[in-house]
DNA sequence: ATATTCCCGTTGCAACCGCAACCGCTCTTT
DNA sequence: AAAGAGCGGTTGCGGTTGCAACGGGAATAT
């Protein structure tokens, strides 16, 4: 058995992963377009009112420079104001404007769209899907490695 | 409910799918060098034999041009030797060096640890999991898209 | 046989990523 | 109060990605 690199969770995870983020770049790109990183941030934002480059950072999975050149993009189309944090001005704090306010309205219904069609393709297991993807992200997220 | 990201299935998808392969990066990284485009290279190679660029791409999801730059490097390295094919001479058949069989056998071992981890992980529900990741890979490849 | 079309692999290029260095600000220590 | 350590955000840089264009080779049509 000489090991077979389709049947290797990791490839297919990443297979699946590039994949449906494709799809879904498909349905709001032309409208929107967001890239991975700018869409994370303002996903955040959306629900979150104001957040610094850290919170940000610390929440979605994306490194420190990348948050802050996606935050530059945004704010440069006008999707985000950025004003300085009184208490500790280290800070940065971000807020959508209504502009963005309006995308990210449009965006969050193409988005749910999207994700129950997911489950419906994905059938009644779908829940179980989610629980065991969860399961794998916080193993890995605190370092699962030297352990044995 | 203003909608939520960490619950978007394409957001956990891609999260999951790059903590997983940091794990196993940090796996083999030390003992091979290699990136994940290299990797899936010589693991298609490793099982198939000779073969032909544009067979990768089809095969491992990669563009053309990740899989002639990462040949190019696999070849620098000693891992995997070029030849011209002689019925089609626009044609390159991939064929792993010995050094090359060497790495993958040792890499094979290492990534078969990796996914038994993973299961035991998972849990009994893993073959499920599999099955559904499956699910989502075919639908995605076949443009599930504009097909209401 | 020649021209047109198509295919394979490489290369150019602009954008992006990840990491580390950096600058300004805050907090702690003495 | 001054110095040092620590934190937050930006920027520089090397390497990578993805796409489109290219050049050589094969196949098809006339």
């Amino acid at each position: 058995m000489p090991f077979m690199l389709d049947e290797f969770l990791p490839y297919r995870l990443n297979v699946a992963a590039t994949l449906i983020s494709r799809r879904f770049a498909a349905l709001h790109q032309e409208e929107t377009g967001l890239s991975i990183p700018e869409w994370r941030v303002m996903a955040h934002l959306a629900n979150e009112g104001q957040v610094s480059i850290r919170d940000i950072h610390a929440r979605v999975n994306l490194d420190k420079s990348i948050v802050s050149r996606a935050a530059a993009r945004l704010e440069q189309a006008g999707h985000l104001r950025k004003s300085g944090h009184m208490q500790d001005r280290r800070l940065i704090s971000l807020e959508l404007t209504p502009k963005g306010q309006d995308l990210m309205q449009r965006l969050g219904e193409i988005a749910d769209a999207f994700q129950a069609r997911l489950h419906a393709e994905l059938g009644p297991e779908a829940e179980r899907f989610e629980t065991m993807l969860e399961q794998l992200i916080t193993n890995a997220a605190r370092g699962n490695d030297t352990a044995a």
